[in-house]
DNA sequence: TCGTACTGCGTATGAGCTACGCTGTGATGC
DNA sequence: GCATCACAGCGTAGCTCATACGCAGTACGA
């Protein structure tokens, strides 16, 4: 696979937008980039994505790990058509809707992605978004929006907030579970054994607030992801809320 | 350093938190747990968390590498430690503020931490906040909502909600940063270029909202961190207030 | 004084990423 | 049809990294 042209970017990349085709001359293929992506993800996905590596993937391809670098110029390359592939799942169908619920319905489906996926906020690279299935999240983000009166700048703006409100509470609740299931407990036990270690170590004299918090049995009440995501939802709404109706006041 | 104990913690952390003593038998110490940690944040500072090896801190300090495992478990052990380094900054005094100013006050001081050290948000290991300093910052935090009415899990929810958006934030303008930074260009001209590309790659017919944003050039106005945090942190805030304002509505 | 916990660290091992180059395949142009 | 060259598969090698293991010496407590 060779170096990047126009674009700047890689060759896989600009495979993955139509711009440029894949090569002819040569022995058949015996791989694709599309087989790599998928065994890779099927890696994260079993074992974390920490077990990605590239002797692995070629291991589950039954190849050599060389080969898959005729395909992707580098692990940090594989990385991205990852990203890629899972928001393959696409967007919902927001047009319909008025902007709060466009937008709920969205956050709720990226939620829904990226908690079936939690690997994927856990890759070393990142930036804006920059491949096909982003774009297209992203396009229904902004169309969820069309009726809220906000300009360009603001959409773009809102629809980020969201997102990194999504991103954020799969990582947290992907963490818990993530741990709980180390130790062979339910979530529930294991906030509960947080929440008892935390009352050994925080002493009223000195963390007075979180004490109170820790007797009131805050770790103990663990209402699931989706219920913490609805209530942050709610809330972040509320405040996109306030803003669609300064948009609509008289002119000041 | 030997195993841990009763609160399952391992051994420099209970040491963080006062519940053990260093040891006192054997040779003169050459080391100590902060010479140690102050060495790895000085490499994460200056080259990012990826070039944080056991043996490189080991040449900072000028010893060798094995000699690091007396004193922390494992690099895992000593990322916490890392983490625990940066919230060494203390939280603000709220205790007298309104519970909004008190919370954007507190998630201001807490994006300046975090963005002065954005490598932290790249850690491998994560979980609830379990050493002092970050209780610190929790418990200024629940101090911060202390007039609001709210109940104790509300306010840790609430005290989630805008820490996850703090730290959303500093992640996305880090990584501008450092894209930047990594081209030798400014983040406007890095802005510019991504709008660029995006216009290249983003066809009206088919993302037409997308392409609508940065036809009017979204991309162009780099607001800078602080401008798109305060932003976000109104919205946020509006979020929380809608909810505070709820719950000193009459009962119903 | 003796036993033992402790410090510093050398050696070795396994894992991971990837540069380089060899051999063979297949398309294209003359 | 043949020569050229792009390409596929992958073996080898080199470098980096984390850490297990164990040796030699230090210093405290009984």
């Amino acid at each position: 696979m060779d170096t990047t042209s126009g674009t700047g970017l890689p060759a896989s990349i600009e495979i993955a937008w139509g711009l440029r085709e894949k090569p002819t001359k040569g022995p058949k293929r015996g791989l694709s980039i599309d087989r790599i992506v998928e065994a890779a993800v099927h890696v994260a996905a079993t074992d974390g994505l920490g077990a990605v590596a590239m002797g692995r993937v070629a291991s589950e391809l039954g190849v050599g790990t060389m080969s898959l670098y005729r395909y992707v110029g580098a692990k940090d390359e594989l990385y991205i058509l990852m990203s890629e592939a899972v928001f393959a799942t696409g967007p919902p169908d927001v047009s319909g809707l008025g902007w709060r619920e466009g937008l709920a319905t969205w956050a709720r489906s990226l939620f829904d992605v990226l908690f079936a996926h939690p690997w994927v906020l856990r890759m070393p690279v990142s930036g804006p978004p920059a491949t096909p299935n982003q774009l297209r999240w992203m396009e229904s983000g902004l169309i969820a929006l069309r009726g809220s009166g906000l300009g360009e700048g603001e959409k773009i703006s809102v629809m980020l907030l969201v997102m990194g409100f999504v991103r954020s509470e799969v990582t947290v609740s992907s963490e818990l579970t993530t741990a709980s299931a180390a130790q062979g407990i339910t979530e529930q036990e294991a906030a509960q054994a947080y929440g008892r270690l935390m009352t050994t170590l925080v002493t009223p004299e000195r963390f007075p607030a979180v004490a109170a918090a820790f007797a009131a049995g805050v770790a103990s009440e663990e209402d699931g992801p989706e219920i913490r995501f609805s209530w942050g939802l709610e809330r972040v709404l509320d405040g996109v809320a306030a803003l669609v109706a300064d948009r609509h006041e008289p002119d000041s």
